[in-house]
DNA sequence: CTAGCCTTGAGA
DNA sequence: TCTCAAGGCTAG
């Protein structure tokens, strides 16, 4: 039961020199296949983000391979679920290292890199697999995943003196803390339950929840490690350059990681701890999670949930948000326009999301060979992940949603993450679009006419439909307030099998439903219902998206590592 | 070079 | 005194 005694660690060590790991043949496997598109190429090479997480081809259960000393001292079930694998290579965790729990080789390897100052290069597409069976071939890739998902460079000690604490063992042991805490709390099932249902692959809480609360390029300034040698972008008007030419459409000077983190990631059971010392966390996920995650960087102040502009719905969410029993919010004693207001709070910055996805293309383009160029429906794709990260990331920040349990939390947005990104289109459309153009997140426009003449059969119908809608959005004149409106009536869905807090959902529905009402009561009469009557076609298209995407996955042309295929998996499996 | 085990020593 | 994250050692 004590899993911090030291005792119960030494119990979970490896006997020694027992693991052996079956190695596989060089160039058997990082190379991901893409296949054709429906579009022309691109002069453009899109990012590849670090594997944060497995990919589902190269499996990195360590588990069950034969005569290995893993398969001997395996843990007993009751063994917390947070003190698992190495978010590196997925191997077992032996303790804290340079940041953040690792095993005991990538903590090896770690320091022995930074110590001797080792420059490593990649034969291959710096995007080779890491696992404990393939770890060992490529250090390249090895290091910046450790570097990727967190591991401090700054924390190997220059002086090589042995022994002792350094300034971040409490930051360590809090961290530690609350992981046992959320674990053995009976109202925070463990992470699990969602491992369970993703069967593509494991990723590590401990690593994604880092990834985060603390990705690299983040600036983060409670951390003592922090070094910013990255300038974030922070007005970029993506219609001024709307109409660039291709070839230099991602010519940005930013680089931003991508951070193509697996939804179940962002549903660390401590996402909903409140920081109670949030300057004293440099690792912890658990505060800094909240803190400094994608969304208050992308979507800018009013993003932030310790932004003053949210403080006091924070503050409400932090007393219900581990079990909440109370709706914090009733119709009755606040008007529409404060209503819509609070909805409207949450809704990211076009321009920083566009900026961001441009700075993450532009540095997988970086990262990639000069013959390595991806096509244009991986670009979409990635495009499309990227905007999906940040509608999970806006729906987990936004009012009343966060105060939901995170397992309805999961269900939901696994039920309607496609009508979002569609919807998200769609607005992007309403909003920016001209007469026969795709308006894309990077600010570019595209022709419909070429998209239709180069685009398969299934694609070319999803883009009619989808301009159809567009055609009619815009008659009806949506605002941004509407659209808010259908964003939270899609995602707070009362349908959704297996939620847990029904009543909860349900009334959020009803009085954004209501609020959506009063606004379009409004302008013109109808336009509620003209609203309501499109969302069955929403549904609709994002279906035919999912169905279209599941099929070029099955072939192969889909990006592995992305939220897109973690997503479209939890669907089918 | 890797990775498992050992030693060290500041802080709780 | 105990803990545990550093660095060190060394068989493979």
């Amino acid at each position: 039961m004590d899993i911090l005694s030291n005792n119960s660690y030494l119990c979970r060590r490896a006997p020694a020199k027992a693991t052996k790991y079956e190695d596989q043949p060089a160039g058997t496997g990082p190379c991901v296949a893409l296949a054709r598109m429906d579009l022309c190429d691109y002069d453009v090479e899109l990012p590849q983000p670090l594997a944060h997480h497995p990919a589902p081809d190269y499996p990195q259960e360590p588990l069950h391979l034969e005569g290995t000393s893993k398969e001997v001292e395996r843990e007993p079930e009751s063994r917390p679920e947070v003190e698992g694998s190495c978010p590196v290579c997925g191997d077992r965790v032996s303790g804290y290292h340079y940041g953040l729990l690792t095993c005991e080789s990538c903590k090896g390897f770690f320091k022995r890199s930074v110590q001797n100052n080792k420059h490593y290069t990649c034969a291959e597409r710096q995007r080779c697999p890491m696992n404990p069976s393939q770890r060992k071939r490529c250090p390249f890739c090895r290091f910046q995943k450790c570097l990727a998902v967190g591991m401090k460079r700054e924390a190997v000690r220059a002086d090589r003196m042995r022994g002792g604490r350094n300034k971040f063992g409490p930051f360590y042991r809090r961290d530690r803390q609350l992981k046992q805490q959320v674990y053995y709390q009976p109202s925070t099932p463990p992470y699990r339950i969602k491992r369970e249902t993703t069967q593509t692959h494991q990723p590590t809480p401990q690593s994604h929840h880092l990834m985060i609360s603390h990705p690299p390029n983040v600036p983060l300034s409670s951390d003592p490690f922090y070094q910013p040698h990255v300038v974030y972008p922070s007005g970029l008007d993506h219609r001024s350059d709307a109409t660039m030419p291709q070839d230099s459409i991602f010519n940005t000077d930013t680089g931003l990681t991508c951070p193509a983190l697996p939804f179940t990631a962002l549903y660390h059971p401590n996402v909903h701890e409140v920081p109670q010392e949030k300057t004293e966390y440099p690792f912890s996920s658990s505060s800094t999670l909240v803190n400094s995650s994608m969304s208050s960087s992308m979507a800018g102040d009013v993003f932030s949930p310790l932004s003053p502009a949210t403080s006091a719905s924070s503050s409400t969410a932090s007393s219900t948000a581990s079990t909440p029993t109370l709706f914090p919010f009733t119709s009755v004693d606040a008007p529409t326009d404060d209503f819509l207001t609070r909805l409207l709070k949450g809704e990211p910055e076009e321009g920083q999301l566009c900026a961001k996805v441009r700075a993450s293309l532009q540095r997988e383009q970086a990262n990639r060979g000069k013959h390595d160029c991806l096509n244009t429906f991986s670009i979409m794709c990635k495009m499309a992940d990227l905007t999906l990260f940040g509608l999970v990331e806006w729906a987990r920040n936004s009012a009343f949603f966060k105060d939901l349990k995170v397992e309805d939390q999961m269900v939901l947005l696994q039920s309607c993450w496609s009508e979002l990104l569609v919807l998200d289109h769609l607005s992007r459309q309403v909003t920016y679009g001209k007469e026969g153009c795709v308006y894309l997140v990077t600010g570019q426009q595209i022709e419909v006419s070429i998209v239709q003449s180069q685009a398969g059969g299934t694609l070319s119908g999803l883009v009619s439909r989808t301009q159809d809608l567009v055609s009619k959005l815009k008659a009806l004149h949506l605002d941004k307030e509407e659209f808010v409106c259908l964003k939270y009536l899609v995602l707070f869905n009362p349908d959704v099998k297996s939620v847990q807090s029904r009543r909860q959902v349900e009334q959020t529905q009803e009085q954004v439903n209501r609020a959506l009402m009063e606004h379009t009561q409004r302008g013109q009469s109808d336009k509620f219902g003209q609203l309501l009557l499109r969302l069955p076609e929403v549904r609709s298209i994002s279906l035919q998206v999912e169905q279209y995407l599941y099929q070029r996955h099955l072939l192969g042309d889909l990006p592995c590592n992305s939220l897109l295929m973690e997503m479209l998996h939890t669907k089918h499996s």
